[in-house]
DNA sequence: ACCTCTGTTTCACTATGTGGGACGGATGCA
DNA sequence: TGCATCCGTCCCACATAGTGAAACAGAGGT
């Protein structure tokens, strides 16, 4: 009970969420989520079926949804993601919220390490830092946002790389080259992808002066609500202040900080706490 | 009245639109296209005033969303757009469904014109070619899907260029090379720039021998639902089938083409041809 | 300490969405 | 050619499901 968790303790301002669910938004959204996974559109009849809705309550959602321009029919009548759907959210960068979603849980990181804080997204066939909280110390390893770097030697990619789907993975591995920057760095395709395999076993990636000697990297993975990889975390140090005793507690600060941001961006791992009570209104229907 | 547009009578089992809206959806897709507008998040209070909805009621919606992961709050309890709504239609790629929604009426202007019909969207730095219909003439212009071109020198290209935003239309330019491929071809930015101020006022392309000697096209764009140019259509044969006397009809057959393409894709013009509303946007926060 | 601002929850009311059924056109089968 | 079936669209009485005023609870601000 320890002040662990800085920034979920400082928002008393929101509480659970304990509102009622709006029977409306469950079936529009079933819509949405079904026709997301039906690249080549549905009929009316499909749609109904496939969720269980109404015939006539799906006809109204489709046809308001259609008007909207959120979906599109083709001749056949079948209905599709349409472009305003397509659009929402390209205004703001999918990176911005993220950085800001991520920011108080890397300054508890700061504070809890004293050292180098990274924020990285796949970008390209790149990393970017998306967001940098530089160490205190006057021996630092320092990086500023906006920075690249070669998604294949630094913690931050390989931590990316280790949970992208496997065909992306692989189109991505066909781009690197493998430049032999000091004595640890990895230069075979093969080693690396055993080197992916580790880190998925064990859930973070290290980056023990591969890219430059006397470096050390620390990095977690950060996952969004649909489980997809969405960016990741790091700690940097030299290896005088993170040598291997210390990696394991770092380890566990940086998986700790990446798990809060990916529940804080809606990520929904094996049940950390209680079930959620179903607060049913009113009990109807078979 | 005569049967002019074959694809809208044709499918006899769709009727007009006339299902009543539904209320809920009204109101969240307003709250949807409000955080979009704001890629900053907004709170709850500044929500439930600009959409005009009860405070319990937004609340209710927004509590929802938050949980299906298509919005997320950051720490000061403002909305943004989530993971989730980011990512729908992000399986079904978008062209496919341009292409989908325009392959009758391409069979129209096919079988009017008897010449090659092409449809374009931007792709990266280039034109793609999404769809492709080849003139029956033994002397055509030949064209395939997948295939790509510079996004300066074919009328397809120089139709999206000439209504893309004037920033993403600059940076564009930027990359272009100008060849001169023919005598008649533009070699100038400044040129470039005139003629494509011209193409906005006219409302269609032409490639009069400027990539080909003998080769003439003549674009239309087509827009989504947002009014942002979404692709373009166009319809390529020899300068011998396609003189200047031919050509005005030929750029009413493909203007109206794209009218239809883009109707079916959500867009609503009053004006089919007058300029284009400002479109001014908020500077920051009240 | 105060006051005022948030977001959250409750609850009785009734507007609002519901869904069975009917209609008409399109397609398939014999 | 006619019959049968399927689909999308529309209608309307009914009661569920969404509504919103008001009360509640913390967080800041002064």
């Amino acid at each position: 009970m320890a002040g662990v968790q800085h920034a979920e303790l400082k928002t008393g301002r929101l509480r659970r969420s304990g509102a009622a669910p709006v029977g409306v938004l469950t079936k529009v959204l079933s819509i949405f989520e079904l026709l997301d996974r039906a690249p080549g559109g549905l009929q009316l009849r499909n749609i109904a079926d496939q969720t269980g809705l109404n015939k006539s309550t799906a006809y109204r959602f489709l046809a308001h949804l259609e008007r909207a321009g959120y979906l599109v029919r083709d001749l056949t009548g079948a209905y599709l993601i349409g472009p305003r759907l397509v659009h929402l959210g390209a205004n703001s960068t999918y990176q911005a919220t993220i950085s800001r979603l991520s920011r108080p849980v890397m300054e508890d990181l700061w504070r809890e390490t004293d050292e180098t804080v990274n924020l990285g997204a796949l970008d390209g066939t790149e990393v970017l830092y998306i967001d940098v909280l530089e160490s205190p110390h006057h021996f630092r390893l320092s990086s500023q946002k906006g920075m690249r770097r070669a998604i294949n030697c630094t913690a931050l990619g390989k931590a990316v790389l280790a949970w992208l789907p496997p065909a992306t993975r692989d189109e991505l591995l066909a781009h690197c080259k493998f430049e032999k920057r000091t004595p640890h760095s990895i230069t075979q395709p093969s080693e690396l992808l055993a080197e992916l395999g580790r880190i998925q076993r064990r859930g973070y990636a290290v980056d023990n002066e591969e890219v430059e000697t006397g470096a050390c990297c620390v990095a977690a993975p950060i996952f969004d609500s649909s489980g997809l990889i969405a960016a990741s975390i790091s700690v940097a140090g030299p290896v005088t202040r993170m040598g291997h005793n210390r990696i394991p507690t770092i380890a566990g600060l940086v998986t700790g900080a990446a798990a809060r941001i990916s529940r804080s961006l809606g990520y929904k791992e094996a049940r950390p706490e209680h079930e959620r009570p179903p607060r049913s209104r009113k009990a109807r229907r078979a």
